[in-house]
RNA sequence: GCUGAGGUAGCCUAGCCCGGGAAGGCGCCAGCCUUGAAAGCUGGUGGCGGCAACGCCACGGGAGUUCAAAUCUCCCCCUCAGCGCCA
């Protein structure tokens, strides 16, 4: 949604960025035509009841001076409260109407962001190549995980089914330590940690943008109206959902390590195989409340703090400047992280790195006050990855493959290894591995 | 889950029993005063519409009764306390 004030006074702003985002979206100006009728509603509606408060005013002060009610005026003043409440329930109507189609509406592209049809003209920013010296064929993590028995997608899918995953001994301590690694990184960033709900209201999912348009890519419980988080996203922008902040305040940000659900309906294929693509995943999230002078500065920033964790691992990446074809309809502006895994020999999306502007802010009612006298403004909001673990997994183990079936522990994390330099295998259990020649170290 | 007490503007509070233009304080802003500041005094400090004067809306949300609802009735949400259950 851009804010109605945006709409009413530069549609055709609007309509140049619908036209550049390559999508279909609802017709701009039914909504200026609908707006323009809830307002001439409005005031038909304000102007009928000032006549009846003048009336009632005066009726209650003639009782006051110890008069009676008189049954004309009371009778009339009836007749009015009818009209007026049939018109109240046009008006109402009319804007709740047009409240729903303003959330179908995307945020306008910054000047900044390439024009392209969709992902294939995204534009990159830059790649920097890997510091790791890899073998000559690193195998894919879809079979280094289960050889060395550090990744259980087979029981991931018997216990909850497909896209779920167990990750085994060392391989959970290597997702434990990146977890803790970009946590230590962020917080010396000027991040402050939060550890957030990640079940969600509706009120929340709909402030951040995930409802009406993507309710059937999350989950929801049965008995209440509660959501599975998506993204820490959700949880920690609307930590200050509905409330006033100080300009001082400004820029504010938060960070949480969470898990994350997403249905991923009808995402199946040669690309789920591994942990690529799955239901649940851990994510490291960054936040930021920011001044709407310096949010573009913001971004930048928050890029490099996405960026340093790759970086720092060694790992092949890219960035994307995203085409607004390709742009999401909260962002106006869009980074993305790719990750290469040299295993799969593929690039892999790591991290998005978005700048909001006020499209969640106006949904969620986030604003600062410059002074204590000044009008509240919405303030921006932005988002980074910080990362998502699954991916980052991915690149981790399969860049790493510094020896044939071996994969080394980055420097960075050795630290939360206890300095264990390689991930060592995990005895493999039960009378299923037999059959595979596989068998525990206990076995035997 | 049960019982009770609550939800009023950025914050704190009065009004509710007994229906009739939401009072006051704090904080903040401006003006006056002052060499400057503080204090003091005056005014302003929720949203929408309007150039304006002004009008309307807003007392957790929704429905109802009534000429008229912060106030009465019903439903729902949330907070706190006690009890119950529970990792």
């Amino acid at each position: 949604m851009s804010a109605l004030s945006t709409i009413r006074s530069r549609p055709e702003d609007l309509k140049r960025a619908i036209a550049l985002r390559n999508k279909p979206y609802p017709d701009v100006d039914a909504l200026v035509t609908l707006d323009t009728e809830c307002r001439q509603l409005a005031g038909a509606v304000n102007a009928l009841r000032a006549k009846r408060n003048e009336q009632a005013h005066k009726l209650a002060d003639a009782k006051k001076a110890g008069g009676a009610v008189d049954a004309a005026v009371s009778r009339e003043l009836g007749e009015l409260r009818d009209t007026i409440a049939a018109d109240e329930a046009k008006l109402q109507k009319c804007e709740s109407e047009r409240d729903a189609l303003l959330l179908l509406f995307p945020q306008i592209p910054h000047p900044t962001v390439p024009v392209g049809k969709d992902g294939t003209e995204n534009v990159v920013v830059r790649e920097v190549p890997s510091t790791v010296r890899t073998i000559p064929e690193p195998k894919p993590h879809f079979v280094l995980g289960p050889e060395l028995n550090i990744l259980d997608t087979e029981r991931g899918a018997k216990v909850s089914g497909e896209g779920f995953y167990f990750l085994v001994g060392d391989g959970a301590r290597l997702e434990m330590a990146l977890i803790t690694f970009m946590r230590e990184t962020h917080r010396k960033a000027g991040y402050t940690e939060l550890l957030p709900p990640i079940l969600i209201s509706s009120a929340s999912m709909t402030g951040t943008g995930q409802l009406p348009k993507f309710a059937e890519d999350s989950y929801k419980t049965v008995l209440d109206d509660l959501w599975l988080a998506p993204t820490a996203e959700v949880p920690l922008t609307n930590l200050y959902r509905d409330e006033v902040l100080l300009g001082t305040d400004l820029p504010l940000k938060v960070m949480a390590f969470t898990p994350c659900f997403r249905r991923e309906a009808g995402g199946h294929g040669v690309e789920t195989r591994g942990i690529a693509r799955v239901h649940q995943f851990n994510k490291v999230e960054l936040v930021n409340f920011v001044h709407p002078n310096s949010s573009y500065d913001q971004l930048e920033t928050l890029l490099s703090e996405a960026e340093a964790i790759v970086q720092a691992l060694g790992l092949r990446y890219r960035i994307f400047n995203l085409c607004t074809g390709d742009l999401p309809d909260k962002a106006a502006k869009c980074y993305d992280i790719e990750l290469w895994a040299p295993g799969a020999a593929r690039w892999l999306e790591v991290s998005s790195v978005s700048n909001f502007e006020d499209y969640q802010s106006t949904r969620a009612g986030i604003r600062y006050r410059e002074t204590q006298a000044a009008k509240p403004e919405f303030v921006h909001t932005l988002n980074g990855s910080g990362t998502a673990l699954p991916r980052l997994m991915v690149a981790v183990m399969e860049t790493w493959q510094t020896s044939p079936g071996r994969i080394e522990v980055p420097p960075v994390l050795r630290p939360y290894l206890g300095g264990q330099t390689h991930l060592e295998p995990t005895p493999f259990v039960g009378e299923r591995e037999l059959g595979r020649g596989r068998r525990g170290w206990n076995a035997g």
